[in-house]
DNA sequence: TGGTGGATTTCGATC
DNA sequence: GATCGAAGTCCACCA
């Protein structure tokens, strides 16, 4: 059975599991999907619901009462006072999802040009190994030094720590050439929070902001012709 | 307004925001609750939506597409091509849900029974303030030593953690009777993952598993004469 | 308003 | 199954 059920009931609700925890009398959405995973929606609220099971679990239906329960453990017990609408809708296989645009993606175009990072910047190589994780991009620039580039969506605070802590491991990389002791630092994002740029400047690292709808359009041939 | 909206339809989402992503043409279930948070629901997988906007935001409706936005910039985008079932449900305010068993209960239930973690533990105080933060509970033992107790729902390696740092703080306090000039720590929870227990041995911690539900059993008449 | 930490976190990948 | 880490995390609390 492929197939969404929506009940519209008043109900009450307990669960006992991870917590315990009740939900008052009161006319709630219950929705039951195919792998038997069941959540019970209120009105107000996000897209979380008040109480919910995941699947695998077995749903048992007695008069006025569901039993929901898994292997764990817990279980999901919803009184019905009064059903106001029981349907079964058959959906069929989703396709899924697909992400698009994410870090990953971003970190192909600038590998492929660096330039547009910064003038004369050259790649030494993607997914740089240390012993603290890898370095997005590691280059060179104009002047034979090595710089790290780290590269978010969204450039904010845990993103140039990270630049940071990758740079604290790279300076006592003796392989490297670097100016002064140390291998420069530049965060690239396609929006870098205010907050971002202002700890970023402490630590002495360079912002870079970037259009991905125009790297996209200076792709290089070689890159766009498979 | 105060209701559910359930439309289900054959739709294909497109998503541009903190990532892009779209879902292809299939049966889905769009659920527009009150507050105008909006969240597409296919048959499998868990409660959580393939895609969604939280409140607040902007619902235009045009001929065959659903248009939500927000002032964050970010967009959700519903192409319609059939339209199954279009409901209203008006759910009324919810009550909301109570929590029960939490870890504040338990503290109080251990605070009030502290033989129940060791066999003949005292409580000296909750909450005991240190520089690093509240020891849950310091008790005294049998032998009159000083022992601090780490109470948590799950016990999981960071709550070790927790507890080794508030027991290198209490063994420079000078004032609590200790052995061997340490003070003991005990880490209870009801259920403690392996990685935990191993944890603890390294640290020199002992472990208790407790039962809540025997515990409230166990509940003394002067806590629920009230 | 931004930050901070918890959550029945969920959800994968990995071992 | 346990663990580790990311998530469009969400969410409440608090400065």
């Amino acid at each position: 059975m492929v197939a969404v059920r929506l009940v519209v009931a008043r109900c009450s609700v307990r669960y006992v599991g991870r917590l315990e925890s009740r939900l008052d009398e009161a006319l709630r959405l219950i929705m039951v999907k195919a792998d038997g995973c069941v959540a019970i929606h209120a009105d107000g609220g996000a897209y979380k619901p008040l109480n919910w099971m995941n699947a695998p679990n077995t749903l048992v239906e007695a008069e006025g009462e569901w039993t929901v329960s898994n292997t764990k453990g817990e279980t999901l017990t919803i009184t019905l006072h009064e059903i106001l609408l029981d349907t079964l809708h058959h959906l069929g296989d989703d396709p899924g999802l697909a992400k698009d645009g994410v870090e990953a993606h971003l970190q192909e175009l600038l590998a492929a040009m660096p330039h547009t990072i910064e003038d004369g910047l050259t790649l030494i190589r993607r997914e740089h190994f240390t012993a603290i994780g890898p370095v997005d991009l590691l280059c060179r620039d104009r002047n034979g030094n090595t710089v790290a580039v780290e590269i978010k969506r969204r450039g904010e605070i845990d993103g140039v720590e990270q630049l940071a802590r990758y740079l604290e491991y790279l300076d006592n990389d003796s392989s490297l050439p670097k100016e002064n002791g140390s291998v420069r630092g530049i965060f690239v994002a396609q929006v870098i929070k205010p907050q971002a740029k202002t700890l970023a400047a402490t630590r002495g690292l360079s912002c870079v902001e970037i259009d991905y709808e125009a790297l996209r359009g200076n792709k290089p041939d070689e890159l766009t012709l498979f």
